[in-house]
DNA sequence: AAGCGTTACAACCGCAAAAGG
DNA sequence: ACCTTTTGCGGTTGTAACGCT
């Protein structure tokens, strides 16, 4: 449908490179009228262009804050990491580096981690082609080489998350304590967890304050140790699938949470509901140990 | 200097999910 | 409940810039 009216190429819309006179306009309608409703914003800038197009153009290059240049070495790790746990999952890798888009994290994935690892990702399809056919360059440098080494293919383990709707029934949300950096005695009424081990998760946090990637070690761990498949004891007076679900989430996201696993400072303020609503770790760990 | 190969990244495409009527 | 529209994502391609021979 989409793909009819827009990707064709019809209706004379301008493709290709942006103008500088094209970035100002849609720089200006975004900052006269904000983010969203794209379809209407070629119309409100007078752009010949297709609604993807500006979204794109202002997601990956125009949008204020965007990082550029190198990735540093703590951003690389991140990447890579992520990247073992997820996948192909450029948004959700992306979303926790701060100032990078997730068309920048996937081009540096292609050009650069790719030629680094054995493992190479599937595609959506299943295909095993580290994600990328042979483009038309590769195609005609592979016509003059044929001794490009190529990946080995093995087969890993691959956790796909996939999104899902929360059901109450099945999960309810620890509560965010008032106070940030203290945790209150009240605060934590629905979490399966004791006031202690609050504490000790504020002091084991505290103790870790800088260390930039803690949320993928805790992920990680989680993984390695399989809390989440723990078989569960009816002590906590709890729907049997709701403690590990909650045991899982207080293990890798930390109470005051974090948007950014590399600015940990950025996220004190934020609004719980919407640092966990990123539960595409929760999904990604309930697919894989049957919670 | 020219030609060819490689790299980096902007941009496009198709699809699926979400939102709205 | 169903259909249409909108949005967002991941895969892929095009090409400018650079490096090497």
């Amino acid at each position: 449908m989409e793909g009819v009216l827009e990707s064709a190429g019809g209706g004379g819309l301008r493709k290709g490179a942006w103008t500088e006179d094209e970035d100002r306009l849609l720089r200006r309608c975004i900052e006269a009228y904000g983010e969203g409703r794209w379809h209407q914003v070629p119309i409100r800038a007078g752009l010949n262009r297709c609604r993807k197009s500006c979204r794109l153009r202002w997601l990956n290059y125009l949008k204020p804050n965007i990082k550029r240049g190198e990735f540093s070495d703590d951003e690389v790790d991140l990447i890579t990491r992520l990247h073992k746990l997820l996948g192909n999952r450029w948004s959700l890798i992306a979303g926790r580096l701060p100032g990078r888009t997730a068309n920048d994290v996937k081009n540096y994935w292609n050009t650069h981690q790719k030629k680094k690892t054995t493992t190479p990702f599937p595609c959506k399809t299943g295909c095993i082609n580290n994600g990328r056919q042979p483009s038309a360059v590769a195609k005609k440098n592979n016509n003059n080489n044929n001794n490009i080494p190529r990946l080995q293919i093995t087969k890993t383990n691959i956790i796909k998350p996939r999104p899902r709707t929360f059901s109450p029934k099945t999960f309810c949300w620890p509560k965010k304590p008032t106070e940030p950096k203290k945790p209150n005695s009240n605060n934590y009424e629905l979490s399966p967890l004791s006031r202690d081990d609050h504490h000790h998760r504020y002091d084991d946090q505290e103790n870790h304050a800088g260390a930039g990637n803690m949320w993928v070690d805790q992920l990680e761990s989680f993984l390695d140790d399989g809390i989440g498949s723990r078989p569960v004891t009816e002590s906590g007076g709890l729907e049997t699938d709701q403690i590990p679900l909650a045991q899982l989430m207080s293990s890798i996201l930390p109470d005051h949470s974090e948007k950014s696993a590399i600015d940990l400072t950025a996220f004190q303020e934020d609004n719980y509901q919407s640092l966990w609503g990123d539960v595409d770790i929760w999904h990604l760990l309930s697919d894989h140990h049957d919670i």
